[in-house]
DNA sequence: TTGTCAGGCAACCAGAAGGTTGCGCTTGCA
DNA sequence: TGCAAGCGCAACCTTCTGGTTGCCTGACAA
């Protein structure tokens, strides 16, 4: 495994996922092409610093990756992150769509007219 | 529409879900009929007044709803947010692929051999 | 009517989070 | 060799957040 993470818990990534700046970083990514800090930057209301730091957040989440080439670095996104994270919603949503069918079948086996 | 919400962002449904006590509150509403605070503050390790303070949270961002039986309130999951936050995911999945197919398709026919 | 159970409201607190500024270090180019 | 672009680090500030405690209100059973 070549990134440190407990797999256990989606909740890191929901919460990279939960600010309006790292979602808008998230889609100039989505775009195509690995930018540069300055890039990303550039449009987006806040200094370079505070890119860096939702950077740094969303990399921890593992939802982006970045890696130095010459005096830029340059970040990708990370997509199994965001298969992971949509399997959890998934998870989440198919629990309960079975206890409700259990509760159901349980109720209407229970009037036994 | 009957819940107050500008649903242009899914950032606060993602900011809600991205906390561990969240998540457990969550899990156990998932798991069928509606339950009372006293009993999910129950052997959740935290206080009732905490326990109502996440509910609110969850309830703000859409992913839960409380209504009031007698002298107890009754909280249960609601099922859409769920499926719009996994809707969100899928379409910044699905935009990275196709920038991602687009600038493939034009790195190859460029190589042109 | 009185006691108790379930909640709501408000104040408070420590720590995390979003964001900025200042400074110093490389890389690359003229 | 010198200078500018791009970045990292650290300190700082303000606001938000997770959680608690204290007190008061409403429902209901005896």
């Amino acid at each position: 495994m070549s990134v440190k993470r407990r797999s256990g818990t989606p909740a890191p990534v929901f919460a990279a996922l939960g600010d309006e700046s790292r979602l808008r970083l998230l889609a100039r990514l989505g775009s195509g092409e690995p930018m540069s800090i300055s890039r990303l930057t550039a449009g987006s209301g806040m200094t370079r610093q505070g890119v860096t730091k939702h950077l740094r957040v969303l990399a921890h989440a593992g939802l982006v990756r970045g890696r130095r080439r010459g005096k830029e670095s340059l970040w990708q996104l990370e997509r199994q992150r965001l298969e992971a994270a949509r399997r959890s919603l998934d998870l989440i949503s198919r629990q309960w769509d079975e206890s409700l069918n259990k509760l159901k079948l349980f109720v209407e086996s229970d009037r036994s007219d």
